[in-house]
DNA sequence: GAGTTTGAAACT
DNA sequence: CAGTTTCAAACTC
């Protein structure tokens, strides 16, 4: 997991990012963004761990003229400011055996008055443990300038100085942002990716003919912006610069009816065990951007050596990361950052690492959209839409996207530990910028996975970690005037009146996963619909998110994204079906009902008297704020991670058996394939680790699982065998040789049969034969019929054979 | 497929 | 919080 540090998004401009103008890749305008990309197909991704450290923590200080993984970073959107003018903070990352890189970070005040108060100090970057930049640095947003330059590289550093560019690199990994909007100075940050193993191999990493996603995103249309990539040996060439793909991103003026979008950076991560990497597709809500091309890695700074990066302010801070997650692409959506008072913003950065997805959300200044949803609050007040977060990515390539949020601070992207999916919070835009902790104290957090926040005063960026989901490829589904989360795996969605029901909306912090808020069709300012996140999507005439024109640009990827409902899926991609309900009595809005119970709509079930649809959504609604306020995680999945230490998932309640002991699918923790834990309170528990009983239900079930392998393949086999033999015999039969005999009753023999029959019938009635005898004549006739046919039928095949031959 | 068993959810 | 009831899934025949 990596995380662009908050105060390089408080450096982001207020300017939005034209992401039309990245989607054709092919037409770049070379004046206003760079996008580069440089994948790499080869590099390990470490897998989020449990380790107590797992996010990197990287310190910018100045001071620390580490020789090791050092470089300049200069922060400054603003061409006036020069980079001399800036001090110097070497970064010490101990462990990288990149050459050294000195971080200036101009403090001076320039002339660029936008944020003047948004400096950054301390720890910037949280990377893992293994490995950390031992000296603070301090960066002065208000220049809207980060330049990482290599100290001893003078050419790096002159390139830094010439175009304004952000490099965000992870070995296998480099996003470079241009600097957003103005010529600053570049900014380098480096992910490195060296596995569990501090510095040391990132240097290495870069040497090796691995293939990295490398991307340079330049905001903000600056003629003078020009590329500047650091290669890997601290050199930077033309031929290197040449590499870099340009992208002109115009500014977005505000007559547009999308969505402002800031910038997309689509980084790709390689993931252990996943050989192939897919380029990201350019996603058209989501505005992703991802290009894939050959470049040698500019020198940048690490951030993170593991996959795990976040930017906090405890370096210790650990990050629970479920193993099964096999994160291969991240798309990091830049931000502008807020032009309003840094210390009064706060803004929620998730970063979803189980789902392979990293969300870097940064408020932005400028309201676009007017649509306005309830809010959790109590009021009512505006709320700007959000825009959906598609997590991508089954098996292999899965992909992160960041896409910015709503235009004003009063949304943000809550990830939950250990749920599997992600939430939206909306808060009016008063409490977002009111404090600097956590504006979503009823978001529950797992210990183990606690978001990790970083209170720069600028920006505030939580990192949450969710559980390992093996997630399924979505369609980036650009959302309209909605609060959109989507998740792919198991899509737990909920629905809630478009209506406006004050009096009964539920927290939404505690919110099935996968809920989407929409704007109820006709519902004004304060009517407000959740539903599933992939019913938009698929039941886009229903939801009638587009309403607001300031969305409409995505319906065309609205359109692709086909979402299931109960599981039932249009595509591939979807998750496994769930198995309907047989509901009767509880109206499928009560947790009984699985579909309900995973805030899901009901389909294809056997349900009676179902409310679980949107046309009943008042109830639903009520019933979920029911179950809620029973139990606040009533939605939350069951089984989560362990404890710290325990790699094994758990039940989060326990189960109750007294009879089943544990060992049938009564038992939910039998049901999900873990054992009981001490927080059971089973009786006659039979499922632990050494009982005899459960081994030899487990041996059974992998005979079982043998014994359908072997019939499946049986099966498969014989199928190929047969249509094998059909495409070999078809020839043979319309060929001759080989006919089947059947095939020689042709209507023209028929014909001659019934007349052969007919005539000898002719003849005994002719002869006033008896009517057994006329009967016998006929059969005998049909005898001699049937015996011509055969004979030429062993004649034809015979010629043939002969002719074959 | 009908009936029984089971345990979570809901209720008191 | 404990006991009871309700409910739907799991299971058996």
């Amino acid at each position: 997991m990596d995380v662009v540090s908050p105060e390089l998004n408080s450096l982001l401009p207020d300017e939005i990012m034209d992401t039309e103008a990245i989607e054709d890749m092919s037409h770049p305008q070379p004046d206003s963004a760079v996008v580069q990309t440089e994948l790499s197909e080869d590099t390990p991704v470490p897998m989020e761990t449990d380790t107590p450290v797992i996010s990197e923590s990287l310190s910018l200080c100045s001071g620390s003229s580490s020789t090791e993984h050092t470089q300049i970073l200069t922060a400054s959107t603003d061409s006036a400011c020069s980079i001399g003018a800036g001090s110097q903070h070497p970064i010490s990352i101990p462990g990288a055996s990149s050459p050294q890189l000195a971080l200036k970070t101009p403090t001076s005040t320039t002339t660029s008055a936008t944020k003047p108060t948004d400096s950054l100090s301390g720890s910037a970057v949280s990377t893992s443990g293994l490995q950390k930049l031992t000296a603070p640095f301090t960066i002065s947003p208000a220049n809207h300038q980060i330049i990482l330059n290599k100290v001893a590289s003078s050419q790096a550093t002159e390139a830094a100085k010439t175009a304004g560019t952000q490099v965000i690199k992870q070995e296998g990994q480099k996003l470079l942002v241009t600097a957003i909007g103005k010529s600053g100075q570049p900014i380098v940050l480096q992910l490195p990716h060296t596995g569990n193993k501090p510095g040391g191999s990132q240097t290495l990493g870069e040497a090796k003919p691995q293939t990295t996603q490398f991307k340079v995103v330049t905001i903000g249309g600056r003629s003078e912006l020009k590329p500047v990539v650091a290669s890997a040996g601290n050199q930077l060439t033309a031929l290197q610069a040449q590499q870099l793909k340009t992208v002109q991103i115009s500014k977005k003026t505000p007559t547009s009816s999308a969505a402002p979008i800031k910038f997309i950076i689509t980084k790709t991560v390689n993931s252990k065990g996943l050989s192939t990497q897919t380029a990201v597709s350019p996603v058209i809500a989501g505005r992703v951007l991802t290009q894939n091309s050959q470049l040698i890695p500019p020198r940048t700074i690490t951030l993170s050596e593991q996959h795990n990066t976040s930017i906090q302010s405890i370096p210790s801070k650990k990050i629970a990361i479920s193993p099964l997650k096999t994160p291969s692409k991240v798309t990091v959506v830049s931000v502008a950052s807020p032009t309003s008072n840094a210390s009064q913003k706060s803004v929620t950065l998730p970063v979803n690492v189980a789902l392979g997805q990293q969300i870097l959300a940064v408020q932005q200044p400028t309201p676009v959209s007017p649509v306005k949803v309830a809010t959790s609050q109590t009021t009512t007040q505006n709320m700007k839409p959000v825009q959906s977060v598609s997590v991508g990515g089954v098996g292999g390539s899965q992909y992160k996207t960041i896409i910015p949020i709503a235009s004003q601070p009063n949304v943000q992207q809550i990830q939950v530990p250990g749920s599997r999916f992600h939430y939206v919070r909306l808060v009016t835009a008063t409490t977002a910028s009111s404090t600097g902790q956590p504006s979503v104290p009823s978001t529950s957090t797992i210990p183990t996975a606690k978001p990790m926040v970083v209170n720069t005063g600028a920006v505030r960026m939580s990192v949450p970690i969710v559980p390992a989901q093996t997630i399924k490829q979505v369609a980036p589904k650009p959302l309209t005037s909605a609060a959109v989360v989507t998740t792919t795996q198991t899509q737990q969605r909920l629905i809630m009146p478009a209506t406006p029901l004050p009096q009964i909306q539920p927290n939404f912090t505690n919110l099935p996963p996968g809920t989407v808020l929409a704007p109820a069709p006709g519902g004004g300012n304060v009517g407000y619909a959740i539903v599933p996140a992939q019913y938009v999507t698929q039941q886009t005439p229903f939801v009638s998110l587009a309403s607001n024109s300031s969305f409409q640009t995505s319906t065309g990827v609205q359109s692709q994204a086909r979402m299931p409902l109960n599981g039932t899926s249009t595509t591939e991609t979807a998750p496994r079906p769930r198995k309907p309900c047989n509901c009767t009595k509880s109206q499928c809005l009560k947790l009984y009902c699985d579909c309900f119970a995973n805030g899901e709509f009901c389909n294809n079930c056997n349900c009676n008297n179902c409310f679980n649809n949107l046309e009943h959504e008042t109830e639903r609604l009520k019933a979920i704020k029911t179950c809620l306020d029973r139990n606040p995680e009533a939605f939350k999945p069951k089984i989560g991670k362990g404890k710290e230490g325990e790699s094994d998932r758990r039940h989060s309640k326990g189960c109750n058996c007294k009879r089943s002991g544990c060992l049938k699918n009564y038992c939910e923790c039998y049901e999900a394939k873990i054992m009981c834990s001490s927080i059971c309170k089973c009786i006659g528990c039979k499922n632990f680790e050494e009982s005899p009983e459960r081994k030899t239900l487990m041996h059974l079930a992998d005979a079982a699982e043998v014994r359908v392998q072997q019939q499946t393949a049986a099966k498969t086999k014989l199928s190929s065998q047969i249509s094998d033999l059909l495409t070999r015999t078809t020839p043979v039969i319309t060929s001759g040789a080989g006919r089947l005999p059947y095939t020689f009753v042709t209507k023209e023999v028929l014909e001659a049969t019934c007349e052969c029959l007919l005539e000898r019938a002719k003849k005994a009635e002719q002869t006033h034969q008896p009517r057994a005898e006329a009967e016998r004549l006929i059969l005998e006739e049909f005898g001699h019929c049937l015996m011509s046919i055969i004979n030429s039928a062993g004649k034809a095949k015979a010629d043939c054979a002969s002719i074959n031959c």
